[in-house]
This record gives C-alpha cells, sequence and structure tokens, in this order.
DNA sequence: GCCAACGTTGGC
DNA sequence: GCCAACGTTGGC
C-alpha cells in the first residue's frame, strides 16, 4: 500500500504563550486552544503523524519562522475545552460530542537564524502562503513542500 | 498601543 | 438569513 505523501504545515504561536524554546524543553507538546474552525479542520482531518510543521512566532518583535517540529500524534479532542478553570473552557463542547481538537507535534530543530515574516513576504517563492497574505489570521496552515524548503534555505 | 481585518454572535 | 456589534488576532 503506498504510504500517503507527507505534508506540511505552519503553526504560529506567540512566543509569550509557548515559545521554541519550550518546545526544545519540553521535547514535545500538544497543540491545544485552537479555537478556528479553518485550523481545527486542518488538524483534525488532514494533519498525520510525520507531518513536518514551520514553528512561527507571533505577535512578536519580529514575527518569524523559528524552528521545524513534527506531528507524532494525530487528531484528537482538546481536553482543555472541558475544564472550566482553563482560560481555554468552551461551554459548548462536551466530551461526548467535542468541538474542538488538537494533534501532538515533538521538536525537531531550532534556526539557527531565524526567518522574519518581512524576508517571506520579499520572496517571490513565498507568495502564495496565506501567512504573508493581508490580513491572515489564520494559525495553522497547510504549506507545500517547496515553501517548506524554501524557509528552510532561508535559515540557513 | 493602535487599529485593520476577520470570525462569531445575536437581535430582528 | 441578514447584518451590526463585538471580540480577537497580529502586524506595525
Amino acid at each position: 500500500m503506498a504510504r500517503r505523501a507527507k505534508k506540511y504545515w505552519l503553526m504560529k504561536s506567540e512566543p509569550n504563550a509557548y515559545s521554541i524554546d519550550d518546545l526544545e524543553r519540553d521535547g514535545k507538546t500538544y497543540w491545544d486552544g485552537v479555537r478556528n474552525y479553518q485550523a481545527r479542520n486542518f488538524m483534525r482531518d488532514e494533519m498525520k503523524i510525520g507531518d513536518r510543521v514551520i514553528f512561527y512566532h507571533s505577535n512578536t518583535e519580529p514575527p518569524a519562522a523559528v524552528g521545524i517540529a513534527e506531528v507524532v500524534k494525530e487528531s484528537y479532542p482538546d481536553f482543555s475545552t472541558f475544564d472550566p478553570k482553563d482560560k481555554h473552557f468552551d461551554p459548548k463542547s462536551k466530551e461526548e460530542k467535542p468541538t474542538w481538537y488538537m494533534v501532538d507535534i515533538k521538536f525537531v530543530k531550532k534556526f539557527k537564524k531565524i526567518v522574519p515574516l518581512q524576508e517571506m513576504k520579499q520572496n517571490p517563492k513565498l507568495q502564495d502562503m496565506k501567512l504573508v497574505q493581508r490580513g491572515n489570521r489564520l494559525s495553522v496552515m497547510p504549506i507545500t513542500k517547496e515553501e517548506f524548503d524554501e524557509i528552510l534555505r532561508m535559515s540557513k
């Protein structure tokens, strides 16, 4: 049976909430707190073990791609949604029928040189990425292998 | 800190 | 089902 081709993703995180350094320290983490349907659908339906992820720092100076992670567990209910004490609590999401899902990712590497958003915006090969398009707020987005490789190249 | 862009909510 | 109001994201 042919294996499914590996997919490539970009995931945003605010470094003061969870940074690439936190991921390096922890080794792996669960990607909780996504409360956007489009992002959820990508995680729930399309992210598979072995997929590669560009880890991106948002809302910081400068916003930049900072490293690589890999999917190690496929989607399961985001349990932070059931806990009234958790800041991600969502009373509409029930354990029998969860609204929100997450995946686990592990640390792969931290870029020696980060790739600032501004450089990506100036790279003609990256113009189709949702990340560089105006007003885009999606926190989990698919990218192509070519885009992934190009960002890697820029980090060297 | 500002504010544009966007998603969600809720009144009608 | 429309759309104004509101809350959030995230670059700048």
